[in-house]
DNA sequence: ACCTGAACACCGTTCAAGT
DNA sequence: ACCTGAACACCGTTCAAGT
């Protein structure tokens, strides 16, 4: 039974020195995180363009305008679904670490995973803003290349290429990866036009659909590139 | 004397963009090169949330449902306006060509630099549609590194992952590269928080500004992996 | 073939106000 | 501190109609 809060309102003991405790009311609290999380779900299920901000309060059961008490304005929801889409436990058995390249591909192939599962968060890409996931995958990238053996005054190139590199691919995997009969014809488009166009057409560029595999690849040059002599990995005891 | 136009909508907002310049006074022929033309105008002058289909008419002198005549729908507007800026005339004496490397770093250097002259465009990345500047671009890299001595069955490997890095590093530089002092900030706010982000603190990550050269330096290694011995260029006679 | 205005069903955000 | 509705200044696109 949904016994309304508003009753228990008069119930209200006046507990000593509550802890920052919040009330589960069914009228939710509207927070930050809150907002995020359904706007995330609403970005799933409509894409990109079903997020409006006053479909999203409707979903929260709010007006309108309450979002803007916790929120600066819709970019700003847009920046935290992103990044809360990015949250990354860390690699497997991160504290033993035997290699770190093996690491750092795990973690490059779950950012992209993990963008692929939103397809959307590909075509948000271009953001100023850093939120605490995302800076905090730069950091454990960072800091396991410069374990790695990187310098520090290469560690940014490093980082940035392979940050580049997995952009490109996401949203490239996303624009490209969504409807396999949209592929079909665009190459068939290709094939009509074989004459301008037969390199791409033979290869059929656009029908090819390994993408994990072709992201490996690329990615196992890139890191060939940054650290040249294959570092063993920390010797153990 | 251009009577019709000036007197229908004479109630204007003071500032408004290049008030005489090209009125022409002839009337425009609206197709779709003339609608491409001038959505690159509007997004170069006022970004991307500046184009609407009633601003773009307003500045081709017509009706805003004039423009869907030619175009489908705003979504077209965009591919059209990506694509034209995307012209590429080929590498320097194509010809003669004696260094396909070189062919290739000037292509996609190339590729980089005109998305960056027209920032909205790395925003309007992830898109199905392939112009045929686009194309054309696909398929002179497709030749070339054919040419070079990448086998078929490489090449949409090659192919792509040379376009996903020119993409992501499009996108991370029109996303960071906009404004110094945006990026000062957020590198402060880094060091305020520098127990939780140590590496990338350290290392400046967001000040760090070489973008060309880390460009250039992950090219590199890219073309490195991707045609391992550095073939002679086709011998000639 | 090409262009048009009016109308519809939406937007994001400001504001003054409510608790 | 938190939430609200009304209002403003916009949107993209359908439609029926005009040349």
């Amino acid at each position: 039974m949904a016994v309304k809060r508003s009753g228990s309102r008069s119930r209200r003991s006046p507990a000593r020195l509550q802890p920052v405790q919040e009330r589960r009311s069914d009228p939710p609290p509207l927070s930050k995180e809150y907002i995020a999380a359904a706007a995330v779900e609403l970005l799933d299920a409509e894409g990109i363009g079903g997020l409006s901000m006053r479909r999203l309060a409707d979903r929260l059961g709010s007006g309108v305008m309450s979002l803007y008490w916790h929120v600066h304005n819709k970019e700003d929801v847009f920046d935290l679904a992103l990044d809360s889409v990015l949250e990354y436990r860390g690699p497997p058995h991160a504290a033993e670490s035997r290699d770190w390249r093996e690491d750092v591909v795990h973690m490059l192939e779950d950012w992209r995973a993990s963008m692929l599962r939103h397809p959307w968060s590909a075509s948000l890409l271009p953001r100023r803003a850093l939120g605490p996931n995302i800076l905090a995958r730069l950091e454990l990238l960072g800091s396991t290349l410069s374990r790695a053996g990187v310098a520090d005054t290469d560690l940014n190139v490093a980082i940035w290429s392979l940050w580049n590199y997995v952009m490109g691919a996401t949203v490239t995997r996303a624009s490209f990866g969504l409807s396999d009969e949209d592929r079909a014809a665009a190459q068939q488009r290709l094939a009509s036009l074989g004459a301008r166009y037969p390199t791409i057409g033979r290869s059929r560029l656009l029908l090819d659909d390994d993408w994990d595999g072709a992201f490996r690849k690329g990615l196992d040059f890139l890191l060939d590139g940054l650290a040249p002599q294959p570092l063993t990995p920390r010797r153990r005891g």
